[in-house]
DNA sequence: ACTTGCTATATTGTCGACAACTTGGTGTTA
DNA sequence: TAACACCAAGTTGTCGACAATATAGCAAGT
C-alpha cells in the first residue's frame, strides 16, 4: 500500500492523521456513523479503516461496544520505547550485514547533510532527518517483519506521542554524534556494536523524553 | 478477544487454524465468495477475517486482486526468528524486573513439571510445555505491545512453520536446561543475563531448525 | 507468429438496510 | 430506599445487491 488505491486506503490514512495530529483527541470514542458522514463514505469503509488502526494499536475495539482512540500515558510511552529499542537494535544489527556498500554510502551522505544543517542551526529539519535516518537503517535490515512492524505499527504511535506531548528536539547535536557512530559501526560491518549503539541511542532518547515529562 | 464473540471472531479463528494447520495450503489464493459459502457467513465477515490475517502477516492482500496465503521459505523462517530473538529477549529482560515473586515461583513449578515429563520421555507434551514457558515470560514482561505482537502476530506464523515443515522437537532435554538457566536469571532479577540467555535459547532453536531443513 | 485492443467473466470494493446487542432510564415490587 | 425487570434509543454486527476493477480469451491487424 505505498500509495492509497481504494477508498478504505484513503480513509484509513486520513483518519489516522486526524488522530495522530490530535484533531481527534486521544481517548475519545469513534462513532462509525458519525465518521461515515464526515468522510462521505459508507460504514463498511469506516469499519475497515478502524480495523487497520486497531492493528497499529492506535485504537482499541470492544465487540458490540465500539472503538476508542488509545489514551496516552507516560507508562505507554515507556513501553513503546522498550519495543523500539529491541526492534531497532536488531534492525541495526542486521543492517550491518545486509546493507549494500552503496546504501551505506548513501547513509553517510545523508549524515553529512544533517551535519551541515546542524551547523546552520536548523533544528526543525533535524526532526525529519532523524526519522529519515532510522528509516534507512530499518529498511537496510532487509527483514520484512521488522520493517512492517516498525513502519506500519509503531512509528505512527511514536509520532502521535511526539506531536501531542510536543517534543521537538533538542538533543539535536548529541543525537548527531550517536548517528555518526552507528554509521561507522555499520561501515565496519560490526553487527554487535551497531546493535548496542542503536539501543543506547534509543534509550537516551527515551530518558530525555521522560525527563521532559517530569 | 479472549474468547470469540462475533461471527467475524469465530471465522477468523477457524480460517486461521485452517491455514496454520495446512488444510488450506501455503501460497494459495483466498476467494471471498468461496470462503463465504464454506463458512456460511456473508462476505463482509470473511473480509474482516482476512483483514485480521493480514495484520498477522499470515496472508497478503493486493487491492482489487485479492488475498493469498503467505509462502513459507527458509529465508522467511530466519527473518521470523530474528524478530523473535529480539522481542523475546526484551521480554525476558523486562520479566526479570516486572514479574512478581509469586509469578516467578509458578514459573519454577512449571519448569519442575517439565522436568518430570522429560524424565519420563514424553516429548509430545514438551512441545506444548515450551510454548507455555515462553507465554509466561512474555506475559511477565507486562508490556502490552510486546505481548500483542508476539501472541497475536508472530506466534501463529511460528506455529505454521512448525506444523507444516514438521518439527516436533527434539532439542527437548537441552532446551530444558536453557529454560532452567533463564528462570534462574529471572529469580536473581538479573535482567541483562535473562535477555542474553533468552536470545541464545532462540538462536539455538533457530540453528537447530535450519540444520534440519538442509 | 506476434502484438494490440476489445469483450466477457469473475472477483473485489462499496453501499444501504436490517438484525443483534449494549446501555441508560423508567417503573414496579419488596 | 434498594433491587430487579423491562423497555427504548442508539450503536455495532451482518447481510445481499450493485459498482468498479482485474484477468483471460478471442479477434483483428501488421
Amino acid at each position: 500500500m505505498n500509495q492509497p488505491i481504494t477508498a478504505a486506503d484513503k480513509t484509513y490514512i486520513a483518519l489516522r492523521d486526524d488522530i495522530v495530529e490530535g484533531r481527534i483527541e486521544a481517548g475519545s470514542k469513534l462513532s462509525e456513523t458519525e465518521l461515515s458522514t464526515k468522510f462521505a463514505v459508507s460504514r463498511a469503509v469506516i469499519r475497515e479503516a478502524i480495523n487497520r488502526l486497531e492493528s497499529c494499536h492506535i485504537v482499541e475495539r470492544k465487540a458490540n461496544v465500539g472503538a476508542r482512540v488509545v489514551a496516552l500515558s507516560p507508562q505507554g510511552l515507556i513501553e513503546l520505547y522498550q519495543v523500539r529499542e529491541s526492534l531497532e537494535g536488531m534492525a541495526a544489527r542486521l543492517a550491518a550485514t545486509n546493507m549494500t556498500d552503496e546504501e551505506i554510502a548513501d547513509l553517510g551522505a545523508l549524515l553529512q547533510s544533517h551535519f551541515d544543517e546542524v551547523k546552520g542551526g536548523e533544528s526543525y529539519y533535524q526532526e525529519a532527518g532523524d526519522v529519515d535516518f532510522h528509516y534507512r537503517i530499518i529498511l537496510g535490515s532487509k527483514n520484512k517483519h521488522l520493517i512492517s512492524m516498525l513502519f506500519d505499527g509503531i512509528y505512527h504511535l511514536v509520532r502521535m506521542y511526539r506531536v501531542q506531548l510536543g517534543m521537538a528536539g533538542p538533543r539535536v547535536t548529541t543525537a548527531y554524534d550517536e548517528h555518526k557512530h552507528i554509521v561507522q559501526a555499520i561501515l565496519n560491518r560490526d553487527a554487535e556494536l551497531a546493535e548496542m549503539l542503536m539501543r543506547r541511542h534509543i534509550l537516551y532518547s527515551k530518558n530525555s523524553i521522560e525527563h521532559k515529562l517530569s
